[in-house]
DNA sequence: ATTTATAGTTAGTTAAGTCTAAGATATGAA
DNA sequence: TTCATATCTTAGACTTAACTAACTATAAAT
């Protein structure tokens, strides 16, 4: 009579399945609870669900198997997982752990277009050299070397094609009060630049400096319509073009 | 007493609240209500939640306010939404919409790490006037030649630069029984492409052809330790290298 | 064949998050 | 001032999804 729609939570159930019959031929509710993280009592409601919704075979303490329908979701979910990891680790360099944790959130609720963007990357990267070079080699460099300098490197590989700028790295600390820019990006070691980008300093985004407090030296900042105060460490970690 | 962590739906009405205090000065639970998608009535019991978790200022029937915390959760969770939202749409072309309640999905529960490098995609591309031809220029071209036409033609600006091979475009239909390869792309129209991409097939997939069976003219493939059955259509569509 | 350990089920509880519908409060107009 | 309307709150119900703890079935070992 309840039967709704398949949930997050199936989704990883039917996903879970669909690995543990393909590693070990056959999915036990006690595996299943390893796996997905929750205690064995849980896992057999969750298979009533599914049974009632046609997505698994299931009678009590018997061997679970997919239907059509529920192995057609959990490669579905597993494709979009794949994608996601895939991306994370080899397009964008993130650690292993990291990317699959990221994937497992993500790969929920994620539209067809998006998902059949993310193939399309590396379909396209699979044809061209060109692309390969540049992002596996030079965007990777350009990852190690920020990851083990605190400053943006002028002989950091992008530099190189940068169209003839002179390569000028100002910060907020060089604007003028009333001035506006454009954050290039943050020059800085990992944990203050999250920090700078949790507060919404992505590159691209419009900044204009309101004033210098003098009392505390503080840079008031205003930020799509909104004001953010930062230090003059901060002011001078954000690069702007 | 309760005061567990501050869960997505929280996040959300954070996120929420802070676009309307920026847009309208001040945030009502009607529009609060309005902009989630959700009845007046849900909307008092989080505001107690976030409450009680120190993130708003409170009272009934009053302005709501938020603190410096829940200032920094809403910025930190829109600054998340921004990026993936700007990845989608402007590196992989992914439409408004589509990419926006994607965006959404993905926004929570995204690690330090994984945003750091979606920020720093967004920098060397500032930097590198070469990526940017490429990933603007030839993926765009790319994906618009593939929308338009069934098939993914050789003219397509990607292959210009493809190491020497001599293009040539083999499909499972031209694979013999046992022989191995590892998907290249999926050459079809939209419907068709989404469909064999959420059966796994995505690219650089290793695959093998177990055999064609003769009586429904279906081949039998093998791909990560899972079998697969495609009709000649679409083993026609799985470009193999 | 009986016991024991393992695996699975059930019932009852908790919590988040939503809804509806009824009640309370404030704002503005007659 | 009073009444109507808009806004907000409250209470109670429901769903999902987890937990614990007690119970049951199966398989292995004595």
């Amino acid at each position: 009579m309840p039967v709704c729609s398949v949930t997050q939570a199936l989704e990883d159930y039917l996903e879970t399945i669909f690995l543990l019959i393909k590693d070990k031929k056959v999915a036990r509710i006690r595996d299943i609870a390893e796996v997905r993280k929750v205690k064995p009592g849980s896992v057999t409601p969750a298979m009533k669900r599914l049974a009632e919704l046609g997505l698994i075979n299931y009678t009590k303490r018997e061997f679970i198997q997919l239907t059509d329908e529920g192995l057609e979701i959990a490669r579905k979910t597993l494709t979009r997982h794949r994608l996601l990891e895939r991306f994370l680790t080899e397009i964008l360099h993130v650690g292993l752990e990291n990317a699959r944790n990221d994937a497992c959130a993500m790969e929920h609720n994620l539209s067809d277009e998006t998902t059949e963007r993310f193939a399309r990357f590396f379909e396209f990267l699979h044809c061209s050299y060109e692309a390969r070079q540049i992002l596996k080699n030079k965007f990777q460099r350009c990852i190690e070397l920020n990851l083990d300098r605190n400053t943006f490197e002028e002989e950091c590989p992008c530099f190189e094609t940068s169209e003839k700028n002179p390569v000028e790295l100002k910060s907020i600390l060089q604007m003028k009060p009333g001035e506006r820019g454009l954050v290039a990006r943050i020059n800085a070691d990992r944990e203050m630049k999250i920090k700078l980008l949790n507060k919404g300093l992505i590159p691209e985004t419009g900044i204009k400096l309101l004033f210098q407090e003098s009392g505390s030296g503080k840079y008031l900042v205003q930020m799509n319509k909104t004001e953010l105060e930062l230090t003059a460490e901060e002011a001078d970690c954000v690069i702007i073009s």
